[in-house]
DNA sequence: ATTATATGATTACAGATGTAATTGATTTAT
DNA sequence: ATAAATCAATTACATCTGTAATCATATAAT
């Protein structure tokens, strides 16, 4: 897990599409948060930019139009943003913070089981 | 759980004492603060303005200092800070979230006999 | 070839944040 | 009573973020 640079919360919206669907049109990202979260394209092309020379996306030309990719993995970012949160919230704690979201969100059957299944194997280690 | 105002890293750490401290003197956080994160006692008290101003602190005159209390509860806002960056990081999806800390943060195995009983308590629900 | 259009690069600008210094008012020591 | 120390209020300032507009350049249409 490699360093990360930090990722702000509009910037995240980008990153999901370029892990998703790498390599991506800047035309394909703008069409995607327009539908998704009505930015304008203006908008997106800053953060496209932003995430370029914060080297988390990296670019090729293809002749009129860039292909962005990512250049840090979306495990990375997750991890690193998990920690984050962990440590300020629940101040690392990770029991308190798991029985938070156990209690708060409603959790169905079938994830209930999941997680079952997610501890026993968890337990064999 | 009343709308809470949006609260930044560092504010964080100086609610964590106010919410377990209440009422508690400037220069009390200031002196934990200075012990934790070696903060500058004016960056201490910059950030306690602006939590007032945020309406997450309020405080009240003691003669010469002030003691400061919280206006927010720490659960309202943990719930707030957990539901953002659920829905951040996850795209709100519970059981991702979940399987990602179970996988990425080494559970004792008492912490997991404690997260197997919550489970099953919140299967009876 | 000139004009219109599309797209990437640069610039803008206000509010949030991290990190304090300066000012002002009040209390305390001499 | 005056000077010194204390503590809150105001101001500072660079960087990050959200949210674009403008500028420049390349391609397409006429």
């Amino acid at each position: 897990m490699s360093a990360t640079p930090r990722i702000s919360e509009a910037e995240w919206e980008v990153m999901k599409i370029c892990w998703n669907r790498s390599p991506v049109t800047a035309q394909e990202i703008i069409d995607r948060l327009a539908a998704l979260d009505d930015w304008h394209p203006k908008t997106v092309k800053t953060l496209l930019n932003r995430l370029v020379k914060k080297r988390a996306l990296g670019f090729k030309k293809d002749g009129r139009a860039y292909l962005y990719h990512p250049l840090v993995t979306e495990k990375d970012c997750v991890s690193a943003e998990s920690r984050s949160f962990l440590d300020r919230v629940f101040g690392g704690s990770l029991r308190p913070m798991l029985a938070h979201f156990v209690e708060h969100q409603k959790l169905s059957s079938s994830e209930i089981s999941e997680l079952k299944t997610l501890l026993k194997q968890q337990e064999k280690k």
